[in-house]
DNA sequence: ACCTGAACACCGTTCAAGT
DNA sequence: ACCTGAACACCGTTCAAGT
């Protein structure tokens, strides 16, 4: 019983020459990702994927970690193309479509959010750069409206941190539901209160998307009292 | 060069019977992922840690996702312990301070941020129970300053939220300046704001701590908001 | 220059003992 | 009832080849 090539694949064959490229690996390795999360992903499961020896791939990356960097450079590329910053009819509907897209794009791509909001590395200078001109195009149209720097930058990052800990949230829930599966505890808890917190923290959109906006308003809200009282943005 | 004992410890003699107990597994596990974070814990390490073979704490754990499970139902027990709900002058402050002993104790013990804000594992019922009593608590003080309970919950969790973002971030943060080690690239970006940017990524406190408080605060000023006018938070 | 298998250290987990 | 080493599958990575 063992001695028949199973089915399709004749195996014995080696690769000619320039038959994977780095770009190749990064590209499989982002469907193995999406596929079955990033935390997942092994250099043996990635080099069957592609059809190649495990070896091949450390021609290309000596390191997974290099790996995992040039993924999180394209990650980031991407979406600084999807999320550019926009100039809409005044500052706050600005502002308010900006994170609101940026919201959606991580909820699209969780590997997005695996990659630029969970990986615990270095920001390359070009994402930085990026974040940079963003920030400006931001800063500019807040001028315009009475912002001084202090405050926008007080604003922008407190904005960003919003979004991308909802985003991070909304990430751990999705996996969180997916690893638990059908056998879902049902949680019966004692209060009606302890219920309700449940069900919200279960749901997937609903109470989640109300909190979002309301944090999101509520940032808006303030940043707007910043120009009228023109105080800076420290307690 | 193969004969000789290393020096203190005699090795070959067996453990007694109960010379460990599930109580010493999950504290060793503690000391050992406060030392070097929960995601490098090992099975191997924690038994080099105890003095015990690898096998003797899977009598005690099936899988390390048991022996994980157990360290979260501890770290939320603590957690819970350290951050009840008290009443003070008033339901704003009473919020502010919550969250504010949130934030720190979070900050100060990066290992609950791991097993109960990232960890992506199921919620045990005295947890869900515990957060259930300190959001009655909530309740019933914002109930007397006038909130109705759609318009607290969203409050609340909007706090909560904010609050949980805060504490990944930070930690996410630390835990990237710890890998970089001392050859941090220092990245020399092009324009001015992107390299403030750049600092306050950085920077351990300063703007991050200015930050969180102008979001704590807008929360808080919208929530007194709904007071006044009665309005549901809804959209 | 590019592809590959053998080999190693390390991890989670099982099993068949030992006491 | 509790502790243990041998053994296995899987992973990241290195090395010494092959073409």
């Amino acid at each position: 019983m063992a001695e028949a090539r199973t089915a399709s694949a004749p195996k014995k064959t080696r690769r000619p020459r320039g038959s994977i490229s780095a770009d190749d690996i990064v590209a499989a390795a982002f469907e193995v990702a999406e596929k079955v999360t990033l935390a997942k992903l092994s250099m043996p499961m990635l080099a069957r994927h592609l059809d190649v020896g495990v070896t091949s791939i450390y021609w290309y990356f000596r390191r997974k970690e290099e790996l995992l960097d040039a993924m999180t450079q394209r990650a980031s590329d991407e979406y600084h193309f999807v999320t550019p910053f926009v100039e809409g009819a005044d500052w706050k509907s600005s502002l308010r479509n900006h994170f609101h897209k940026m919201r959606e794009t991580f909820r699209a791509h969780p590997v997005l959010v695996e990659l630029i909001l969970l990986r615990a590395r270095a920001v390359s200078p070009a994402a930085l750069a990026a974040t940079g001109e963003k920030f400006e195009a931001m800063v500019q149209t807040m001028a315009e409206a009475g912002f001084d720097q202090d405050d926008a930058l007080t604003v922008y990052m407190s904005l960003s941190e919003h979004s991308s800990g909802a985003a991070i949230g909304q990430y751990l829930r999705t996996v969180q539901r997916d690893a638990e599966g059908v056998d879902a505890p049902t949680d019966i808890v004692s209060t009606p209160v302890a219920q309700r917190l449940a069900e919200a923290g279960r749901s997937t959109h609903g109470i989640e998307d109300a909190v979002f906006e309301y944090t999101l308003e509520a940032i808006l809200d303030r940043a707007e009292s910043l120009i009228r009282t023109g105080a800076k943005s420290g307690r």
